[in-house]
DNA sequence: AACGATACGGACGAGGTGTCCGTTTCTCGG
DNA sequence: CCGAGAAACGGACACCTCGTCCGTATCGTT
């Protein structure tokens, strides 16, 4: 809703890097981590760093394209979940979920974690649905009174993202999921 | 116990200057957080580039060196501690005292966290007493079957350190810690 | 074909890290 | 006191990365 809202469309070049470049980034996030040099990216597109830069004016806006498939699904399995019988199983599905989805990206949940705190980020407006219906999943559960009051939902999604993650499976550390899920109960 | 190690003593302007780097990196890290430039310390502390980095070949020194009273402080702490009747009660002070000795540099509970996990790091070995004695006020309470049993005490320092700070107090936000220490109950 | 808009790409400036080496300063024996 | 020689200084420098700028090339349309 953003590229085509103003002016014309854009040239096909400028749509064929833009590919490119995101692909070129899936790659190299997911083999050095989303601190990994930008320019790797460019090169990597077969585009120049201009070219880079006129797509994805920062790295937010990059990392922000390049999560917004796993954030569309995480937001979808949030909808789906809120069927779920159990209140409190459905958190906890897809809070795991949520954890794996990060594999890939070394410092992905980090990043979104700040980005969802910082309003002007992109990050935050790609986060902006999946935030909406993880609330919901969440308020359910307190609703229901499985989790303690005075917690929010954005304060167990940034204590789940801020976890130390185990550097060979990308995904936190088993007790460190269960330490949190415990504590959060009233 | 390593810079008089080998060979003679130091020169007196190297000792001034070690004091007055320290002293300014504390300023600087105070002030702009632990990710601050180390040009600025040189600059304040009133010498050139060289001479920083002859006296803390990288930041990591330099971050160890300045932490290593609050380290000090946080090992006696925890051997008193362990003189203390109640094992539980004597853990989460220790844990309150760590998050609140934190609070004056920006980002260091993070960069202790990544140091003790790193052998070859100057933070690791200016941690490990601390660590060592952390270990037995952990231990004694786990033995009492206060702790889950999976759970080892780094891992939970490790956890406590990456919890996400408020950024005006630098603090821990109190229902993170609530939560963590609610998690590690058995 | 030709023109205007759009997009390209790489040179560039800024800011930071860490190294190198000619010069200065300290220390100590005479 | 003085004068070697070791120790330490400091800032220029090489390197890296980010993000910008602008002359040039390409696209799309008439």
């Amino acid at each position: 809703m953003n590229s085509a809202t103003a002016g014309r469309a854009r040239r096909a070049d400028a749509r064929r890097n833009y590919e490119a470049l995101l692909t070129a980034g899936k790659s190299v996030f997911a083999e050095s981590g989303t601190e990994a040099p930008l320019e790797e990216v460019a090169r990597r597109a077969g585009v120049g760093q201009g070219t880079l830069y006129r797509q994805f004016p920062t790295r937010e806006h990059l990392f922000a394209a390049i999560m917004s498939e796993t954030i569309d699904l995480l937001d979808r399995t949030a909808r789906d979940l809120l069927a779920a019988p159990d209140p409190w199983d459905a958190l906890v599905r897809w809070l795991r979920l949520y954890d794996e989805s990060a594999a890939c990206y070394q410092g992905m949940t980090r990043r979104v974690a700040e980005g969802v705190a910082d309003d002007a980020s992109p990050v935050a407006a790609a986060c902006a649905p999946m935030r909406a219906s993880f609330g919901q999943l969440f308020d359910r559960a307190r609703a229901a009174g499985l989790v303690r009051p005075d917690l929010t939902a954005l304060q167990l999604f940034t204590m789940i993202s801020a976890l130390p993650k185990d550097p060979t499976s990308g995904t936190t550390i088993p007790p460190y999921l269960d330490v949190v899920l415990k504590g959060i109960r009233p």
